[in-house]
DNA sequence: TTGCGCGATTGACTGGGGTCAATCGCCCCC
DNA sequence: GGGGGCGATTGACCCCAGTCAATCGCGCAA
């Protein structure tokens, strides 16, 4: 295992899974495809075909939109077990890229969209991973809206940390287990809405306010959960 | 008709209307119902129970979801013929508010539920619904994320202009007719993720700048598409 | 007609976050 | 062990957008 992320959701957890059964269900046995992508690599193209509807098996990707000016909005990082591409997208809506060494799980798009009309579980599973990803992006338009730095480093860092919450091996006490960051500082800042220097400033912050320790620059420890709760929902500020 | 708004895409227009003869297919007839709401009244609470769907008919709604600060997020406005609340959701994961009289019509969920799993073309609808969504709110997050104020206030103008080509009476040149911004200033900085002051500010500088004529406060006009797409996509800033 | 109230607009000022630049520190490869 | 390179961090400075406050302007009701 590459990485320290648990299935983020129920919904990631059960539901999607079950499409590879489904796809193999029919008569004609569809092979569903395992492929490995190394750190960077662009795993699809804005603007592209899409051929094939991607699981993450292991790894974290990052899918963002390019604006004319040369800024990057980062949509949302995909954790083990879920999903990207709609059934119904003719063309990719962002590009996709690995993180870091990823394996992903490939689904023919075309045979699953025209099973579509015939078999409703497809449709009920489309609509599911659909309504959570258009969850996770309404959560996001608040933090991208609302919250100022502080708010939104606080918010990405307890995401992550929810993430990551009984995956890997637990430590001894059971509640305080490293959080590891495996994206850049950019990538965190194209995803929040700010630069790079104001993300490392608000770590630091956190870090001079006792609210997380940092191993290295990519592992962090909550030291106070609580309190970096409070920083995200905007009733205190760690600067004094 | 209250409003000047047309379909705001192919999907919005064909789709979601069909929903309703699915209903009305089964043995049983289940009566959709029409619903009329006064300006700011209330359609659903945040977190209440989904007992119905909503499309719009007439009129604007927003939904928006408040955070513990007292900040507010909207998340959509939402315009003639489109949908909101997911087959698939327990409580409302937002808060409805019709911006003016408004018309809507209200679908029983369980009745659709239940029919998702044996009826495909309601899981396809709903998933086209579903998917749209995700599209808009993907384009938002660029918006709120990588933006500037100009560019933010300029989109949004585009987004409205372009809701509303081809609706109403076209005006005698049948390229430059006014637009109607529904909504309050206050609901535009919350949808934008600004203050109501910087929003007046950037739209009298597009007036100075003569991107736009101000005929009331709710009704403009485009004179420079281009250049007001130009502030959108931060390649030029209208104060010089 | 006048007065009230809400929403829009403008001004003055401030501060948070962006920009530019230098330095640090870790990792990998030679 | 050393050096190069990339990413992270910190500092100095500035500007855009937020805050506070005053005024405007339109619609409505007395």
């Amino acid at each position: 295992m590459l990485t320290e992320f648990k299935a983020a959701s129920e919904a990631d957890a059960t539901a999607p899974a079950i499409l590879f059964d489904l796809l193999n269900e029919g008569g004609v046995p569809v092979e569903p495809h395992m492929r490995r992508f190394a750190a960077e690599e662009i795993i699809a193209l804005e603007g592209d075909d899409v051929e094939v509807l991607y699981q993450v098996i292991d790894g974290v990707v990052k899918l963002y939109k390019s604006t004319p000016d040369g800024r990057r909005q980062i949509v949302r990082f995909l954790y083990p077990d879920q999903w990207f591409c709609g059934i119904l997208w003719d063309r990719h809506r962002y590009t996709a890229e690995a993180v870091g060494p990823t394996i992903l799980r490939a689904a023919p798009r075309r045979a699953l969209a025209a099973r579509l009309q015939t078999d409703p579980r497809i449709a009920g599973l489309a609509l599911q991973i659909a309504d959570r990803s258009l969850q996770l992006a309404e959560r996001q338009m608040v933090v991208l809206g609302c919250k100022d730095a502080s708010g939104k480093v606080a918010s990405f860092i307890l995401d992550l940390a929810q993430a990551q919450v009984g995956a890997g091996p637990r430590d001894n006490e059971g509640n305080a287990a490293d959080i590891v960051i495996p994206m850049k500082r950019a990538d965190i800042a194209d995803y929040l809405g700010l630069t790079i220097e104001t993300v490392c400033r608000k770590m630091s912050d956190f870090r001079r306010a006792s609210l997380i320790e940092m191993i290295t620059s990519s592992r962090i420890k909550l030291l106070d959960k609580n309190g970096l709760q409070a920083v995200a929902e905007g009733r205190c500020n760690p600067l004094h």
